[in-house]
DNA sequence: ACCCAAAAAGTTACAATGTTGCACGTGCAA
DNA sequence: TTGCACGTGCAACATTGTAACTTTTTGGGT
């Protein structure tokens, strides 16, 4: 058993998931991402025949347990990306911004990057925040 | 012609859009949100038999236009706003955070409340920004 | 190793949201 | 008043996601 699976195998026995191939093939994948996948794009990563309807239930547990966050975004796809290693069912501690490129449409986190507080009015009381940029990523800049 | 008509017909003509009565009626519903609105929400504010095909084509041009704005949220719906005044085809000029609130849903512009800068790693360009709290709003405070 | 209960997967059916292509109607300016 | 680009209405369809139910698998206890 490749030390791959072994690490794969520990993150689920940590959140108290049971082990099934498709929960394996969908931690890798997202672990594997350089930037944050929707559904369908996870399930073209995955073996061929891997059902849907699976892969969205493992995608609710898995955010549920503080394996994976949401990444928001101004279109109708919910996109997910690996979160940080301390994020468990009690609470996420995901804080960085996260950065759309406009070319290339792939959404990164930007986990050095934290997320600056604001001032609210007067009871509203914030106890979560995102915070999403545009732009030109690194690999998408004009040659210079 | 009462004068909300009249005010609205400038509206479109300012744009650069026709008068229709499914853009005024789509106007009027958003301009008087006190939140952000998803397509099918604005669709029950609209008179019944409204064609909801055309309804998505008129939020789309007027999102290009400048006179609306969408507001990001995790889940897989579109909201949409009013811009503010100034925005147009050219440029949009929406630079303040969004609120959702957990209990009621509902999703505020917060017009007051600047969207903080960020410094990002070298060769990230960022050309816009979105910033969602997400917490109690002011109406579903618990009283105190 | 075997059994079992709970959890996950698979299947079917369905709902919500949004889009495309085309024919028809209308706002608006010449 | 007329032309026509633009907007609308309609039908058909794509994608994303869920609900209800049955079957299979997992992991712990024996
Ligand atoms: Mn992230
Ligand atoms: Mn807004
Ligand atoms: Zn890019
Ligand atoms: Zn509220």
């Amino acid at each position: 058993m490749p030390a791959s699976t072994d690490r794969l195998a520990r993150t689920l026995s940590q959140h108290g998931l049971r082990q099934t191939p498709v929960r394996r093939g969908v931690l890798e994948v997202l672990a594997g991402a350089a930037f944050a996948l929707s559904g369908s794009e996870i399930e073209q990563q995955l073996p061929a025949g891997t059902d849907r309807i699976t892969l969205y239930r493992t995608l609710k547990s898995f955010e549920e347990s503080g394996l994976i966050h949401r990444v928001i975004d101004s279109s109708d796809v919910v996109r997910y990306a690996a979160c940080s290693i301390e994020c468990s069912a009690e609470a996420h501690f995901d804080n960085h911004v996260h950065f759309k490129c406009t070319t290339c449409q792939h959404i990164y986190c930007l986990n050095q990057v934290a997320i600056p507080a604001v001032t609210l009015p007067a009871q509203f009381q914030a106890v979560s925040r995102d915070y999403l940029l545009a732009g030109v990523c690194r690999e998408c800049q004009p040659a210079g």
